[in-house]
DNA sequence: CTCATTTTGTTCTCACGTTCACAAACTCCT
DNA sequence: AGGAGTTTGTGAACGTGAGAACAAAATGAG
């Protein structure tokens, strides 16, 4: 009754796109590609302050922990940066991949959700160094308003609509129990954020135009589980039949 | 120089497997299949607490946000489960599915890193929920160790081999800094841990057989930001810009 | 200048994943 | 009992992604 409209919820999936094909045209980049040029980019990151100048797409390949014709072909959907018989120039191509993506400038973020997650997340320094900056800590709960928060105060969650005019904030980030889940995205989509990173363990379902990732820390650890029962059965609480495997 | 052996430092994809094709042979679950059914099965879960006893392959790919053909043909490698005409009956294949992934039992998990995220991770109730097991936390730092967190004592990082083995430990969690996550992967591997659940911005390597998952804040968003940035320039700093989009 | 060497950018092929469409199988109504 | 209506399970078409292999371009030696 209160979800917006649109099927399409897409988990992991990106949204439909459409037309972005019609206006640029020959400039589209793969889903796969694109899930990997952070990966890149923090990689070249390392190199920089490792003081590396130039490298080849093997070397990044192995910081990255992809196959090197893999790489070539992500950094072929950029364009041509590199340099035939030398390779990359690390700084030029951090740049690029930077410009790609977007974090050339900061991102507004907000937070809905400070427990424990919310926490964390309003805590990691990794948003401050990656061209994000949060901007505000929304909770329902008034027992938190007013309180600091990785040098944030937590708002009331009515606050959303001010924060995202007055921010201009794009990009929101659930961390609230999953019953609230689908109400935050539905405030934040009305309030006018486009892109929802989602860690409750619930399917949000939003209108197309709006980009949903979610990442569910129980999903991962049942994918883990899963191979691990493949491997030999070893049920984890008798300890001794883990020796069956290697020793004797 | 410190890391094990083997490239192939599979961030999202899964270890090599092979031997197992021959193993079973015609019980291969696809990698997408697998990472979709603890959705089924949370949707599921939820259906049955809502008291509902029979569902349509429609209604679970409704609640799981998929298509229902794909939820079928996902359902189809576990085998058929469903009764054509009338639907799935919800507990048999949520049982079924938690079977297959190997959840009915309880699995020991460790978090190493208690930090802002290693205690969100400690509090996380999705764990205990469904089917892990929280058994110990570790932390170089000697300022947490006695320290509770989540019902569980802080203890040493060296305690590392006891505890995998005493537990049977097989799924192990890094919420450390990206530094320390290497060598934290060399020593949970040698002291016989095959799954890993990684959250340090760092690329692991770990020899064949052992299974790395990465969970990556900052990758999540950059991926939001690169579609952001392409729905229509706006910088998210100058909040007035955001109008120029549309009008004109 | 020419040639050998290095490394990128790209083409081609194969495997995997998604979706459609339909036959098989079950229920319910007459 | 028979037929209409549902819903599953699956075969086939289609699209995307991965990896091998190679041509194009740059460097450096002679």
């Amino acid at each position: 009754m209160n979800a917006p409209t649109s099927a399409e919820g897409g988990p992991i999936e990106s949204t439909p796109v459409g037309d972005v094909t019609a206006r640029v045209a020959g400039r589209e980049i793969p889903e796969a590609t694109v899930a990997r040029l952070p990966v890149y980019l923090r990689a070249l990151h390392a190199m920089l302050e490792h003081g590396t100048v130039t490298c080849s797409s093997e070397e990044l390949a192995v910081a990255a922990g992809v196959n090197s014709a893999k790489l070539r072909k992500d950094l072929s959907y950029l364009g041509s940066y590199g340099t035939r018989g030398v390779g990359y120039d690390v700084d030029y191509l951090r740049y690029q991949i930077a410009r790609e993506i977007g974090v050339t400038q900061d991102w507004a973020v907000i937070i809905v959700g400070i427990g424990n997650l919310g926490h964390a997340l309003a805590n990691y320094s990794g948003f401050r160094t990656r061209g994000f900056r949060v901007v505000a800590l929304l909770d329902a709960d008034p027992a938190l308003h007013g309180r600091q928060v990785a040098g944030l105060p937590v708002r009331p969650f009515d606050d959303l609509e001010t924060v995202v005019r007055d921010s201009g904030v794009a990009i929101g980030v659930i961390a609230t129990p999953a019953l609230a889940a689908q109400d935050v995205a539905d405030r934040m989509v009305a309030a006018g954020v486009t892109s929802i990173l989602n860690f409750a363990p619930s399917v949000l379902s939003v209108p197309a135009g709006v980009d949903v990732r979610k990442v569910d820390l129980s999903i991962e650890l049942q994918i883990l589980a899963y191979h691990e029962q493949r491997k030999g059965p070893q049920p984890a609480d008798d300890a001794a039949s883990r020796l069956a495997g290697e020793a004797s």
